[in-house]
DNA sequence: TAAATAGTGTCTCTTAGACAATATCGT
DNA sequence: ACGATATTGTCTAAGAGACACTATTTA
């Protein structure tokens, strides 16, 4: 962008970093049986906040992009390619806690629930934790980073196909409904859930049933990419 | 936020700036006799895009929000305080245009139409355009910015109390009316908008009426804060 | 008076939600 | 058969939009 009003550039440009709110749908049932969110926070071994839990990032160095510089620090503590990646906000506040200054470009994620358990709980300082109950005091801000991912994924599952990330390639709509559920921490209701969400038209039956539940077999569903887009894209999200 | 997961932090850290895509209503009619949307726009005067037009911006130093970056860059160019201003988004891709990388936080601001352009007149290096018709070819992703911004603008007028931002302490139903027609470039039934904007809860009637017009004189109304958003905050926005 | 704008009333259509009713499976 | 879940049907309420109608000013 170049500056366009002032004629010298101070060397003081802060320093810049890219987190990333990272949920996954942990299919083991919380107290009631149904699947919850949860998100990766790593333990920050140095000061400031040493030993508490943060959100995963990184630096962003002159040639990566911002985006690419998201998706690798996923890939770092997920080893799970996310199957949304937006952009949430840009904290750049002058005390974000601990003196020092940072820009944070922050995004969130979704991911599926495949494998990535195993190799995280190997190491003691990357673990999963539900959303909505972080552990104690997190590093920062990024508390409140969290709080808004959160309201913005509630917010934004209301009115785009968002959860569907959260599941494998065809799912019943009891399961996309507890992934809705669980975002929004309700109850839908069956009925008028199915309606609502066939009625976007981002669903595709597959004409196959899932069997083995418990009472009558749902048909098994799969998202179809509605190339027409209504709402605002990521303006440098995904190219397709 | 600090660097969880990497050691050591190379001393690559691109340039960061802001930008801002200020929207003001012009009240002088248009061809049909409305008001328009319109943006100041800085022309360059170095290399790269020499004598291109670009969006007002600055560099980011250590000591400032970025909030106050681009409010700061706002009032060198508008002399104005902003009305509102809100983070849009921030580009970091790695080629944006003639080599050189640098990440720009952009915000967006709403400014009144009252005195600007007389200084703004004096300097031939800044000037106001059509929003939806700028001149030739921006710099940089400029254009694409600018597209985002007025798409932003357009869906939050929807469903927020913004268009109000443009108008002065207060205001009949019309001047909101063709505030909102400005933005989304339509026409709306005034008896319909009427009852969608009174149904916010965010208008006072002030018992004044404007007269001297062409019919029945009209209500002036005034802009009530409520302080029960309803809406997702910007989280770094202005307190209160 | 006519023209213009402000404001009210009404009608239709769509959508969200509550809830009843039916269908089809495991046990 | 019974319990559980899937799926369909139906009813109501709220909101958006089209449009007729009334009210009050200037010319």
């Amino acid at each position: 962008m170049e500056f366009s009003n002032v004629s010298e550039r101070r060397a003081t440009t802060p320093p810049l970093g890219v987190s990333t709110v990272v949920f996954m749908l942990r299919p083991e049932e919380d107290a009631e049986g149904r699947p919850g969110l949860w998100l990766p926070l790593v333990r920050r071994t140095r000061e400031p906040y040493r030993g508490h839990w943060a959100l995963p990032g990184g630096p962003v160095r002159g040639d990566t992009s911002l985006r690419t510089a998201a998706a690798d620090t996923l890939k770092d503590t997920t080893a799970l390619a996310p199957r949304l990646l937006e952009q949430l906000y840009t904290f750049g506040g002058t005390d974000r806690g601990e003196g020092q200054r940072l820009v944070s470009v922050v995004y969130w994620a979704l991911v599926r629930a495949e494998d990535p358990h195993a190799e995280l709980l190997q190491d003691p300082d990357v673990a999963w934790f539900p959303a909505a109950a972080a552990p104690g005091e997190l590093a920062f801000d990024h508390q409140r980073i969290l709080d808004y991912a959160l309201a913005r994924l509630r917010a934004k599952v209301g009115y785009a196909d968002v959860a569907q990330r959260l599941l494998g390639e065809t799912f019943t709509l009891a399961q996309l409904r507890a992934a809705h559920e669980a975002i929004l921490d309700t109850r839908l209701d069956p009925a008028n859930f199915r309606r609502t969400v066939l009625a976007r038209g981002s669903l595709e039956d597959t004409g196959d049933v899932h069997t083995g539940g418990m009472g009558r077999p749902a048909h098994l569903y799969r998202a179809i990419d509605t190339r027409q887009q209504t709402v605002l894209p990521d303006p440098e999200g995904e190219r397709s």
